[in-house]
DNA sequence: GCCAACGTTGGC
DNA sequence: GCCAACGTTGGC
């Protein structure tokens, strides 16, 4: 595990893009479009690095959980969606000379039998991610190698 | 700059 | 469908 690797969890509804459907993506990898919220939108831009480890997590459906592994796989750059007036994701104060939301590509990279939001809360080495405080509702969130690290171990269980 | 109203997220 | 939590908006 290269030390100067970093890892995060991305919230994703399947309804919208699964992990099967990234990984049916060409190159495996699809522009994480969409995020709406300036605190997730500064770790794609200021944070992120090419190769950083993803938690895929399917939230917003009936069995919310991370339900695979994929990785950071561009440098940040303007999410398309803000300026189409088709999109639901449009955006109509920001302007392409000063894009307000900016993205990066995430390549999918297996599969992973569901790591469901009940399981990771009964693991005590997980106490602490993020995503299991009260009341988050962060679509990105970093994750410690040690967090990364007790997701793996439930992958192979 | 305050803060109430409102909209959204997301688990259940 | 409910509702808690939280971010954003907009009046003042």
């Amino acid at each position: 595990m290269n030390a100067s690797r970093q890892y995060w969890l991305m919230k994703s509804e399947p309804g919208e893009c699964s992990i099967d459907d990234a990984l049916a993506a060409p190159n495996h990898t699809v522009a994480w479009a969409g995020v709406r919220n300036y605190e997730a939108r500064n770790f794609m831009r200021d944070a992120m690095r090419i190769g950083d480890g993803v938690l895929f997590y399917h939230s917003g459906c009936a069995e919310p959980g991370v339900a695979g592994l994929a990785e950071v796989a561009s440098t940040p750059y303007p999410d398309p969606t803000q300026f189409d007036d088709r999109s639901a994701y449009f955006d109509t104060a920001s302007k392409p000379a000063a894009p307000r939301w900016i993205l990066v590509d995430v390549k999918a990279v297996e599969r992973i039998p569901l790591i469901s939001l009940a399981r990771m809360r009964a693991d005590k080495a997980l106490a602490d991610m993020l995503i299991l405080r009260r009341g988050n509702r962060l679509s990105i969130t970093p994750v410690t190698p040690d967090q990364w690290r007790a997701m793996l171990l439930l992958t192979s269980r």
